[in-house]
This record gives C-alpha cells, sequence and structure tokens, in this order.
DNA sequence: CAAGAGTGTGACCGACCGGTCACATGACTA
DNA sequence: TAGTCATGTGACCGGTCGGTCACACTCTTG
C-alpha cells in the first residue's frame, strides 16, 4: 500500500504521478518497467517516491487494484439489463460495456491483462487472483443461473463455458482492428469517430456464435 | 540472419545456446531478456554471442522462426483427419494437436504468443505478421470451405468465426488447469502423468460449444 | 527565536545492461 | 618455420536500473 504521504499530496500531483505509472506498465512488461522513467515523467524526484511507495510492487499492485476499480465503476454506470432479460441480451451488454471501457482505457487494459497472462511479474498467482480468476467465477455463477432459468443448454460445462466467454469477452479488442482491418493503435486513437455500426455487428455476430455455433443449418 | 559461423557450431553447441535462449525469452519480455543471461547459462563468451549473432533482435527473430519451425513439424507428424471428415471432427483434432505441441513446448509457446499480444516487442507487427496472422488466414479459408460444403451455417461472419476459433485455440493450454484446478507450472511438469481424459473431455465441451453454442433447448 | 515533524531533492550506490574490441588460440598453408 | 584466417575470449564501454541517504525546505508549536 502507498503510504499517508501519498494520500496527502493534492489530487492533481498525485494524478500526475498514476497516470506516469499507468503509461510506463502499459508499455513494458513489469521487469522493464523504469521507476526512472516514470519519475522524469511525472517530474518528482526519486526519493520524493519512495517516499510514496515501498517499492516497484507496491506501486505495480496498486495500480491493478486502482485499474480494477475504474473499470467497476465504468461498468457499473452502464445500465446493464438484469440477466431475467435474456442471457444473451445481458451477455452482449455485458461485452459492450467491456469494450467499451477497453477502447476508452486500453492502458489500463494493457495492464490488467499483461499480468496474469505473462511470466514475467513475478507474483503472477498474486494478479491473476484479482483480475481474470474474479471475472471467471462471476461468470460462471450467471452460467448457472442461465441454465437453471433453462435459457442455456443443460448439458455444457458451465466450468469450460465461463472460461470461453470470458476469454473472448477479454480478447474483443483485439478482434476489433483485426476484422476492420486496421491497426489497433488506430482504433484506440480514433476511437470517437470509429465505426461503432461496424462494432455493433461483430458484436452481434460473435454472440449469435456463442449462443447457436457456427455448426450448419439454422434457420 | 545469424551469421554462417553459427551454423558452423557443433550441432551440440548451438542447440545449447538455443535451449538458453528459449528459456530466457520465455521467462522474460524481450525487453527484459539478458543475453549476458543467456551466455553464461550457455557457458560462452559474449564476444562469441555477437560473433553468432548481429544482436538482440536477430536473436529473437530466428528463435520465432524456429519456433513456429517445429510447431510446423509437430503438427505435420499429428496425422490430421481430412476437412472433409468433418469440419469438427477436423477442428477437434486440431485443437489437440495443437494443445499436445504447446504442453510438449511450454516456453515455445510462451515465445510465440508474448510477442503479437503486447507492446514490449519494439517490432511487434512483424512478429504478428509470422505468426497469429498467419494462423488467422488459415482457419478462415477452412470456414470458408466448411461453409461452401455446408457443414457450417452460412449465416455466420467467417473472419469473425476465424478470429473466435483461433483465440480459442491459442488460450487452450490456459484452460486445463483453470477447469482442473491445478497450477500451469504443475500442468507442464506432470506433462505425462496428466489426466488425458479429462483433458479429452474438455476439448469435446469445447468443440460442442463452439459447433452448437450454449443456447438451450437442444436435443 | 529554537525545535521538531513532514516532505522534497538529486547525487550516489552497486549491479547489470547491450554491445565492442584487442588479443589469444589453433588449424591450415606456404 | 612464418603467415593467414576463422574462431574464442572476457575486460571494458557508456548507460540505465532499483533503491538509499544526507541534506534542504517549509510549517507548526513553544
Amino acid at each position: 500500500m502507498p503510504s499517508q504521504t501519498f494520500f496527502n499530496l493534492s489530487d492533481v500531483r498525485r494524478q500526475i504521478i498514476i497516470d506516469a505509472a499507468i503509461a510506463e506498465f502499459a508499455n513494458h512488461s513489469y521487469e522493464a518497467a523504469s521507476i526512472s522513467s516514470i519519475v522524469s515523467q511525472a517530474k518528482i524526484a526519486k526519493g520524493s517516491f519512495y517516499q510514496y511507495f515501498e517499492d516497484k510492487q507496491d506501486l505495480y499492485l496498486y495500480l491493478v487494484d486502482w485499474a480494477l476499480e475504474v473499470r467497476r465503476a465504468f461498468i457499473a454506470t452502464a445500465n446493464l439489463p438484469s440477466i431475467q432479460a435474456g442471457f444473451f441480451v445481458y451477455l452482449r451488454a455485458l461485452f459492450q460495456a467491456n469494450l467499451e471501457f477497453q477502447l476508452a482505457n486500453p492502458a489500463f487494459t494493457q495492464i490488467l491483462f499483461r499480468g496474469p497472462h505473462f511470466g514475467d511479474v513475478p507474483f503472477r498467482e498474486e494478479v491473476f487472483r484479482r483480475t481474470k480468476a474474479g471475472s471467471i467465477k462471476f461468470m460462471r455463477q450467471c452460467v448457472q443461473e442461465g441454465i437453471n432459468q433453462g435459457q442455456l443448454s443443460a448439458q455444457i460445462n458451465p466450468d469450460v463455458a465461463a472460461i470461453m466467454i470470458v476469454t473472448l469477452g477479454i480478447e474483443l479488442r483485439r478482434f476489433i482492428p483485426i476484422v476492420l482491418g486496421i491497426d489497433t493503435n488506430q482504433l484506440v486513437k480514433d476511437n470517437p469517430n470509429v465505426d461503432r455500426d461496424a462494432i455493433s455487428k461483430i458484436l452481434d455476430e460473435f454472440v449469435r456464435i456463442l449462443e447457436r455455433g457456427i455448426g450448419g443449418s439454422d434457420d
């Protein structure tokens, strides 16, 4: 945890430091991220930094928690429909909210999913527990509820289904540019001008395949 | 490309260097991977290393190509059924072969999918083109053929379907330990003793969901 | 004024980085 | 024997790293 001194800082100064740290950890692995670069970017002295944070890991885990909180708040404002309104209606809305978070906060997204995926964070299990594991647990409950309500096939294994759904949700951000044939950075930069209609169609496709599969002879 | 000098080395010496490099790049991001560590692990002089490779990037791209070649050869031995035998029969076999490669070569897998996913490789587009983009292109053709043969729904968007399939295939390795509730490293270490039957069931689930979706009221 | 607490500062530490280079070694040729 | 060439070697270069520390600068309290 950051020290009390850090929280005594003015909001703007604290935000400058956080922003610099987010940019650094988004663009470099945990190992390769540089404290020196962060303090020079934030225009604070190295000594000050170490009065705010115990060490690199302290900062990193704080950022992860902060990113999770920002995402939670973001999705809370999305006014998701209830799962009773239909599992796939709910799922589509959840995907969309998630995607919009990812587009609006690419740096956070990068941080949240770099950690648990690759071995260069020395405390990977810790990060995984805080991020992806939570999503999977939540989705498993949704799937179970969908099954209980008869909206989902009783034949499916809820564990496998939940993991597939969460994985696809995480990768959504990467789908869009590939399908649209544009560059990831371009997507992030042009976010307000990007073709919302095309994205909406991709989301429809996406949920449709999850619901009914790609097997033939339907309608 | 490595120099002629490198290829003049004895097979065993060359393999020692490659093994050390693979281990290093599997456990660290491109930036954080250390040439010093590789040469000390391989017990060669730093100067020798730079007679074999131009620089870090030269070694890294060589490893990527090498890993792709090893995977190609591995899957070629799997005797995959023809796609005419049924799209999902083929897909299941492809998934299984891929998973077995991932389990047998965890380090290669780590290298192949760290690069295109995260921004710490300074030439990410280059790596992406050599790896994931190729898989997607291949799978798109498979999907198109499946549609033409009437095995897949004509309603689906082949681009979206192909990306979903490839993404799920890549993530397969991570599914297994989560579903089985074990640690990833444990899975890799215990590979020969791992419950092949449980894995087979997960693969079945997996393909079934892709084929028929998770929507209700089937059979 | 003095004393003390809280905070800011950047030179400095030992370690390590990617990469270079002057030199050693040994096999082959003349 | 002397010369040539491919290869091996590790000390060394400038630079960066995470982290420390002695000191400076407020501000409050007496």
